[in-house]
DNA sequence: GTCTATAGCGCGATAGAC
DNA sequence: GTCTATCGCGCTATAGAC
């Protein structure tokens, strides 16, 4: 009845729900193949590696958010073009499961740092964080635009169960992003006339 | 010629060290063990368990956390209590390594899912969060509210080679903090008067 | 493309000497 | 209070049949 995709991709689903949910070392792969009703071995005919199936599912959210990256240091460093950052951050979050894939980074951390493309990740997001200030900006600037991007993410594990959809979600943290990046350039402002 | 402090509490410091930089499963016993210049033997000695290391410097953490929650229970729930929850929050976060062990904790959230001592940490978290906005709240002040806390967390790892100190982290967070629950107030104001 | 079977390893934890 | 030695387990990964 229902199109449930190939093993591949049902594969790479179940992983990322498990390796969120329970962690990534805590998950084994007998649990995932378990889960789907197959071997461990079958998962070997798909991916090379544990680590390879993690890999599968980041190379290209890295890859959309590198596209927001190039797209912004084209662009003069103005207020308008951090808003501009914040919106397309906003629209990626509710596309290619980008959410799950970003809870799943920002939950195992640890268990990831050494891995490639988390690293990766990581470097992105930092980038991203200064674009939206400039590095030599007073401190409480810089915590402020952390947590304008931060809030993005935030608005999916508050209230659970407070019926609300993806978009709803999408648009209320995106108030609080562009808010905080118009109040710290605001505040930068100042900070260098003073 | 400098105090070292007993095993026990050398124990608790590379653990906690360990398992925040490389995560708490991929860090073995041998390994913490090896760092002290003990074997893993003497490690049971101290600790029942490994997860009763992580009990160990959670416990008080919880305590001290309870204590402000307990506060501010007892409070009116205007502004200025929410105000003072920040100020007592940013106290706490200097004091006897809070924000490392808030660091392990954020960093270890799904290894250390089942663990009794962690979950009442994120119980209490929750709690704290719902101190700072009603929980009928519209999503974008819950957004705010949950960030503002955020904040406390997110001075500590940003810019870490910039050459700040402890309190100057802690008094940019805080304002920023407060900043966001007065407008998250202003703004649940507005929407029950509309 | 999925199976059975197993190699090989490092883990958490314990027993008992000193 | 720390040691050596070891147990038993579950893990990632592989070999080879079907």
């Amino acid at each position: 009845m229902r199109e449930q995709g190939d093993t591949r991709s049902r594969i790479q689903q179940v992983a990322l729900e498990l390796f969120t949910e329970h962690g990534y070392e805590a998950t084994s792969l007998r649990e995932i193949a378990e889960r789907l009703g197959v071997t461990k071995a079958a998962l070997y005919y798909h991916f090379k590696t544990k680590e390879d199936i993690v890999a599968s599912f980041m190379e290209d959210r890295a890859a959309a958010l590198q596209e927001i990256v190039t797209w912004a240091q084209g662009q003069p460093r103005t207020v308008e073009t951090r808003r501009e950052v914040l919106r397309r951050y906003a629209a990626l979050m509710t596309s290619s499961r980008h959410h799950q894939v970003m809870r799943f980074l920002e939950r195992n951390q640890t268990a990831l740092r050494s891995h490639p493309k988390s690293e990766r990740m990581r470097e992105i997001m930092y980038t991203v964080m200064d674009l939206l200030s400039s590095p030599g900006d007073p401190l409480p600037v810089r915590v402020k635009c952390s947590v304008a991007l931060f809030a993005m993410h935030a608005t999916w594990f508050i209230d659970q169960d407070g019926g609300y959809t993806d978009d709803e979600r999408t648009d209320a943290a995106l108030a609080v992003a562009l808010e905080l990046v118009e109040s710290a350039a605001a505040e930068a402002e100042r900070s260098v006339t003073r």
